[in-house]
RNA sequence: GCGACUAUGGUGUAACGGUUAACACUGGGGCUUGUGGAGCCCUCAAUCAGGGUUCGAUUCCCUGUAGUCGCCCCA
């Protein structure tokens, strides 16, 4: 006896059943729109990248790569990588093309990501990403211009603004406080990832005061006037994103090629709280590939946690449905099958969605059936039918009947 | 990598250590031989795996496996 395979899909991976798929879908259509909307192009590229593109920059990344991602070794010998994330790749593909590329580049892409790690509520080993970059502006307005999309992308799922908050930072600003406090580099950058886990901690201050060497006194909530923080809250502000807007000095994301601006939308229901997207200005990223570096700022926006957040708010209501056929056509039976087939081509050249109801139901079954998947009209193929060449169209939902020959009855469709 | 919790038909649940493992939904069929949504009837289908305690285990214990939720990490 052969031992049965599991139905399961792979840990940490989802299949998507159609109900899945439309809710799939909306969210793709809908951040596709909005990043259109703010004049992104879409790209894409292969989902194996060298390993090396993850690993290049120190130490840390090297263990990234071989705990936390899906690597292993072609039959050319060469290791690959299924790429964790985009940004990466998008630098890659901006550098490579850095002579023909207008700047200012905006791009986007919603690339299925992936990662091997234990799976839990928001974080699974497979999922898709919103990844919108602009690339080749230094200035705070691509700054600006970067959150105001994320924000507008939330808001086009008709999100309150009272649905989320937009945490803002920025780590050259915190280097520079760093600095005049009289810390050296590694001591700001083990205080950037205090303030990574301050909201997790209690102990923060007893934490600070072991890597300062000194009490830590500083306020890190308040930029100054002047200071580039200050200014792009300022053109924030001065673009309407002002209710949920916040600095924050526990904003300062995980990973280390982000140099400037750093942000976070975090979800406000206490039922849900947690990050929702993130990203930031990344000045050098480019530069791996040589030549001179070209600035860029980005965001990421997962569909696991924008799923959650949607159902968190009940913003999915009324607003997916899986695509049913407009028409079902129904033989009377088995012997109507092909005849049946036959009418609806003619449907489907009118671009009218048509189906067969092909099974071996009774008439009054595949009625309901029809009725059931949605369907808005259904026309029953049988002997008289095909003899007379007078076929029958039955609205569902309002029982009414209109008689005529194929040609009529699309002609009273379209 | 660490910890907590959970595991019964396809789904959701039930069963003082002793039942024929129950109920609902779903699926299949019928009442009803060509026009539906209701109702009624019939039917398919389960104790995660292995060990232990016990006269007897779905129930208690151990191990494994899987899942969920946290921690670590977060792209």
């Amino acid at each position: 006896m052969e031992k049965k395979l599991s139905t399961e899909s792979y840990k940490g991976t989802r299949d998507f059943y159609p109900e899945d798929m439309a809710i799939q879908r909306y969210i793709f259509e809908t951040w596709a729109k909005t990043a259109e909307l703010f004049g992104f192009e879409r790209y894409d590229a292969s989902i194996l990248e060298p390993s090396e593109l993850y690993k290049s920059k120190g130490a840390e990344n090297e263990e990234m790569v071989r705990e936390q991602t899906y690597t292993f070794i072609d039959r050319g010998d060469r290791e690959v990588t299924l790429r964790p994330e985009m940004t990466p790749t998008v630098a890659r593909m901006v550098a490579g093309k850095r002579r023909d590329l207008n700047f200012p580049v905006r791009w986007y892409s919603i690339p299925n990501l992936f990662r091997y790690e234990r799976p839990q509520r928001g974080r699974l080993r497979e999922h898709w990403q919103l990844n919108c970059d602009m690339f080749g502006v230094d200035d705070i307005s691509a700054d600006v211009e970067m959150i105001a999309l994320a924000y507008n992308v939330l808001k086009a799922f008709g999100a309150k603004d009272s649905d989320f908050e937009i945490r803002i930072n920025d780590r050259s600003w915190l280097n520079g406080i760093f600095g005049d406090f009289g810390l050296n580099q590694d001591q700001s950058k083990q205080m950037l990832t205090l303030l990574d886990r301050k909201e997790k901690i209690t102990n923060f201050d007893e934490e600070a005061e072991k890597i300062c060497g000194k009490p830590f006194i500083l306020d890190l909530e308040e930029p100054e006037n002047g200071s580039r923080l200050y200014d792009v809250c300022k053109g924030l502000q001065e673009i309407g994103i002002i209710k949920n807007l916040k600095v924050s000095a526990s904003t300062v994301r995980g990973f280390n090629y982000y140099t400037s601006t750093v942000f976070e939308i975090f979800d406000t229901s206490p039922t849900n709280n947690r990050s929702l997207m993130g990203g930031g200005r990344y000045d050098n990223l480019t530069g791996l590939f040589g030549g001179d570096p070209i600035s860029g700022m980005g965001f990421g926006l997962g569909d696991v946690t924008m799923r959650d957040f949607l159902e968190t708010h009940n913003l999915l209501d009324g607003k997916v449905s899986i695509t049913a056929p407009t028409l079902m056509v129904l033989p009377i039976d088995a012997s109507q099958n092909i005849e049946a087939e036959k009418i609806a081509m003619a449907f489907r050249n009118a671009h009218i969605r048509t189906a067969v109801d092909l099974s071996d139901k009774k008439i009054g079954k595949k009625i309901s059936h029809a009725d059931e998947v949605g369907t808005s009209y259904i026309l029953v193929v049988g002997a008289d039918e095909t003899v007379s060449q007078i076929f029958t169209l039955k609205t569902l939902a309002t029982k009414s009947e209109t008689k005529g020959t194929i040609s009529e009855l699309i002609a009273s469709l379209t």
